[in-house]
DNA sequence: CGAATACTAAAGTGTATGCTTAAGTATTCG
DNA sequence: CGAATACTTAAGCATACACTTTAGTATTCG
């Protein structure tokens, strides 16, 4: 309940089985509403719903051509997804270089009292 | 809902700020629950449950010690996740390189798609 | 020992989310 | 034109999720 984010939305977005497939099924190339949709055992309005939330999120582009709107993933927004992880895992990594395999066995005692009673 | 996996859960996980703060604060190094709740204006026992969820889903692990449990990061989790990640990133790009800029570019209204492929 | 510490477990609550169905709006075709 | 197509919108519902509070269990310390 923070702060909303891209990278927020965009993780919640891929939080999903569907939503995965969709994008999984628009990684090979753009498709229209129905053909997504399709392979489904849903309504297509339910699918219609993933979509919108794919593309609030930015990781993928809708346009309405005719009564067809075609979907088709959005690059950018892969982007900065993999640019948090490589971020996250840089870090870590750094840290794995510092500590060596402090990591992976971490016994080290991190005994930092606190004497604050604040607990919430 | 389809068949769970272990990217179902992994994105779960982080698609949750608070979740993704504690990841930021293990990522640069071991911590008591404690410690990892000390920062959050909620119950330790709300931290204690995004905690869980985040050792369910492999990207961290925890290990008590008398009655201190210490928390840290598991890099395998992140492992996969990233892999799927660039997984979808290759397919992705496999298909630019096939179609030119349609993808890259088409925020233009002047949309007269050129159709030079197969789009199915 | 008994009190403080550091969780742990369980039950409950409000809201968000993933669906459904039904009805409506454009657009294309014969 | 009128029917079929391709969504679109809205309302409702059941479950999942992020919390809360309360109470309990180990473990350490004076």
């Amino acid at each position: 309940m923070l702060k909303y984010s891209v990278i927020d939305e965009t993780l919640k977005a891929l939080a999903e089985p569907t939503r995965r497939a969709i994008v999984e099924r628009l990684s090979k190339g753009p498709a229209s509403v129905s053909d997504v949709a399709a392979p489904f055992d849903m309504s297509l309005a339910a699918v219609v719903q993933h979509l919108q939330v794919l593309e609030e999120s930015g990781l993928i582009k809708t346009e309405k051509i005719g009564r067809v709107r075609t979907c088709s993933i959005e690059p950018k927004g892969w982007g900065t997804l993999a640019d948090w992880i490589a971020d996250r895992r840089t870090v870590m990594e750094r840290k794995f270089d510092r500590l060596g395999e402090i990591l992976a066995e971490d016994d080290t005692p991190t005994n930092k009292r606190k004497r604050k009673g604040k607990q919430k």
